[in-house]
DNA sequence: ATCAAGGCTTTTTTT
DNA sequence: AAGCCTTGAT
């Protein structure tokens, strides 16, 4: 048990207190994963089967990275019945396995947002009502918020309290709107997000042999980042617990930053009252940052009132001071952290993926793509618009959802006329309109017009007809026909890719490349489910609905640089941390400002993003950014004057002199606080110049063997080619003197050339 | 039924 | 700044 070792004494403990009601508390960068890791590891070791544990994790690479740990220390076979995963995926393959006694096909569909919001604006819409009143995506968040704390659609419409908020807000029948948005949802098979939680509440409620076999399966329960936790799952852990209680809860009250999801810290107090003889863990000694990193952060989360009181240190060194730059705007703060991270990568031999970005919105992202792509310096960014989510990608997988669904209504509505068929609006809404006087789903109406007469005339009837034979051909074949090969089948069939492959613009040859990418993915998929009985086009669709950025992560994204926001780099850490845009009405958020429960989030928030960064951490904000496609002004977040200013040390790209009249933050005194413009360098033209030479160098700095004039490439150069002209590269296989790559070029599209005989010209 | 143009809202954060 | 929707012409 060597594995034991490598444990301080509190995460032993933890590891080794098996049985009973547990709560670990663990304080940011305390080893937390390691405890659960290998507490797992511990149990299997002492002879409790993997068949009996449920562990429940936050990402589903978190699950993947900690399975795999096991198993390196139990052994594959040991490891292999493992629960593992988010909540949303452990529950959505839990309820295929039930669906039916609830009335869903077992191959039901999972809604996403886009999927939600475009159902209940169709609703809004049949119910006559006004969508500016009634605004799609705020109407989603009431329900949501409604599933989230398992109040049905009929108890919704009878809490005086809740249908009061409502008549407020001036929208009194939210609760109607949500009566037929289930409704709908029902009949077209389908779940959303909140359903995979709510309906397995349903189901462990009213099936007691169900709830009693998974007690009996689940003896052991793991719960990770418990404080963020909605109270449909707490209430999930506590059914499912209730008999052993064998349940581990680890979570770190300082980090609940999603209460925006029904996330609630009463989750932390409901234990302790459920389990009134729990034992309680705290790991309070962070192995991550410097000294000067865990200082800093606690004399922020101090601020906040709601708090379990916890005393977090650690043994590592001091470390730097976190640097705070001030900029002019948004540009320039994009090239100034760009710029510091290349300085700090050549000036210290570091990897990109050293460095991460954290941001409040995703849509900061754009300054520091800007300069990062302007430097060469490769870089990901998650969150934001997914490869899931485009499109293209989202098309082809509404032909694959429809042919595992008939009855699935938003993949119908996206798909029916696209490509063109002539199957327009005018059609489709006679056809919804008949659908709901006959009670049925479009699809019926649609494959039965004998059956179910509409105001459609009779062309457009056989156009549709031709579409649900098409459709059908696809069904019949999914439980026979390889994954792979039927969903080839259907990009093709439904022209697809015909239609795609037409389009000769940058734009359209990236979507089709995409298209390959999905097919790829789907092989992949096929490959790897080879040999288990799940292995149909529809259990790709439950894999693809849960899948986020983190998931898909591709070998050639391990060296670049991170972008991505606060929330989504949670239990993640870097050894550079660069925590931008620190500006009042942006961080703390404009919407969380006037409420003490929320700006404390925001200020949990700001814990967990200087907390990433293991060495060294970089706060910045600008003077005027561009929101809203507007030029705002802005003034400094109060969060960096929250920080104990021994601790910092401040920069700023620019003299007060002639600013200083104006200057917002010199009310609070911080302009004092900055010295010496010129010190972060990278803004004035000769460095900045000097920055992008040393760039060029490093990029050829690996000496290539193939002789010609071409030296070493990388995917997204601009090159110049003696007859196709200007292009940029796309990919590149094989290593010199026989590497290949392949540019598209405007004029003629796509060519994979030998760079040996291909006289290219690097023009970045 | 389709397409182009112009106007409009939008931003927290995510499974 | 960008995507989405309405409008109006064909």
């Amino acid at each position: 048990m060597d594995y034991l070792e490598g444990l301080n004494k509190s995460q032993r403990v933890a590891v080794e207190h098996i049985d009973g009601p547990i709560m670990v508390i663990a304080g940011a960068g305390s080893g937390k994963t390691r405890v659960l890791t290998y507490r797992i590891a511990h149990m299997m070791n002492r002879g409790i089967d993997s068949f009996n544990i449920l562990a429940l994790t936050f990402t589903n690479k978190a699950a993947r990275e900690m399975k795999e740990r096991i198993s390196q220390i139990v052994g594959d076979q040991e490891a292999k019945n493992l629960a593992m995963g988010t909540f949303h995926s452990v529950f959505a393959k839990l309820l295929r396995y039930n669906a039916e006694k609830l009335g869903y096909p077992s191959n039901f569909t999972i809604y996403d947002t886009q999927d939600s919001r475009s159902l209940i604006k169709s609703v809004i819409k049949e119910l006559k009502l006004d969508d500016k009143d009634y605004k799609p995506n705020s109407v989603h968040g009431r329900i949501s918020s409604a599933k989230n704390n398992l109040i049905s659609p009929e108890e919704y419409a009878n809490n005086a309290e809740i249908v009061g908020e409502d008549r407020m807000s001036k929208r009194p029948l939210i609760y109607q709107i949500y009566k037929m948005y289930m409704d709908r949802c029902f009949k077209a098979g389908a779940m959303d997000f909140d359903d995979l939680l709510y309906q397995t509440n349903v189901l462990l409620r009213d099936f007691p042999e169900v709830l009693h076999h998974y007690q009996q399966k689940f003896r052991y329960i793991l719960v990770d980042e418990y404080q963020d936790t909605n109270y449909s799952q707490y209430l999930i852990v506590k059914k499912l617990a209730a008999v052993y209680e064998n349940i581990c809860v680890v979570g770190d009250d300082a980090q609940s930053i999603y209460s925006f999801r029904g996330a609630n810290i009463q989750n932390i107090l409901n234990f302790k009252r459920d389990y009134p003889d729990f034992t309680l863990y705290k790991l309070e000694q962070n192995y991550r940052s410097t000294k000067t990193i865990v200082d800093a952060a606690n004399s922020v989360i101090e601020k906040n009132q709601d708090q379990i009181k916890k005393n977090v240190w650690t043994d590592n060194n001091q470390g730097d001071k976190i640097r705070v730059i001030r900029c002019l705007t948004d540009n320039e703060e994009g090239k100034v952290i760009t710029n510091s991270i290349y300085e700090i990568k050549q000036g210290q031999g570091l990897q990109y993926s050293d460095f991460a970005i954290l941001y409040r919105t995703n849509a900061q992202s754009r300054s520091f793509e800007e300069s990062l792509r302007k430097l060469n310096m490769p870089y990901k960014i998650y969150g934001g618009l997914s490869f899931y989510q485009r499109k293209e990608i989202k098309d082809l997988i509404a032909y694959f959802r429809l042919s595992a669904n008939s009855n699935d209504e938003e993949a119908l509505k996206r798909v029916i006329n696209y490509p063109k068929r002539g199957i327009g609006n005018t059609t489709m809404e006679h056809i919804i309109i008949a659908a709901q006087q006959y009670d049925v789903s479009l699809w019926e109406v649609m494959s039965d017009f004998n059956r179910y007469p509409c105001n459609v005339n009779a062309s457009a009837q056989k156009k549709i007809s031709d579409f649900v034979r098409m459709m059908q051909s696809f069904t019949a074949d999914l439980d026979r026909v390889p994954a792979f090969d039927l969903a080839q089948r259907i990009a093709t069939t439904t022209g697809l890719l015909k239609t795609l492959h037409e389009d000769k613009t940058p734009e359209g040859v990236t979507r089709y490349e995409n298209i390959q990418e999905l097919l790829a993915g789907v092989k992949e998929f096929s490959i790897a489910n080879k040999n288990s009985e799940n292995n149909s086009l529809s259990d790709f669709l439950i894999d693809v609905a849960l899948m986020t950025d983190a998931d898909d992560e591709s070998e050639d994204d391990k060296n670049k640089v991170t972008l991505m926001t606060i929330h989504a780099s949670k239990g993640l850490e870097f050894p550079h941390v660069y925590v931008v845009g620190l500006e009042e009405n942006l961080f703390p958020s404009q919407l969380s400002i006037n409420s003490r429960t929320e700006l404390e989030e925001e200020r949990r928030l700001f814990y967990v993003a200087i907390t990433r960064a293991e060495k060294n951490c970089t706060l910045s904000y600008v003077q005027s950014r561009f929101r809203f496609g507007q030029l705002i002004t802005s003034e400094s977040s109060r969060f960096i004057d929250e920080i104990d200013e021994q601790f910092l040390n401040f920069e700023s790209t620019y003299s007060d002199k002639g600013t200083s009249g104006r200057s917002l933050n010199a009310r609070r005194g911080l302009d004092s606080k900055f010295s010496n413009p010129a010190a972060t360098g990278g803004l004035s033209g000769l460095s900045q110049r000097r920055l992008k030479k040393v760039n060029v160098n490093d990029i050829s700095s690996t000496p290539s063997k193939s002789g010609g004039t071409t030296t070493d490439l990388k995917v997204g150069f601009n090159v110049m080619h003696d007859r196709f002209g200007k292009g940029r590269v796309t990919a590149l296989e094989g290593t010199a003197p026989n590497q290949k790559a392949t540019v598209f070029f405007p004029r003629v599209g796509n060519k994979t050339l030998i760079l040996k005989f291909a006289k290219l010209e690097v023009l970045d």
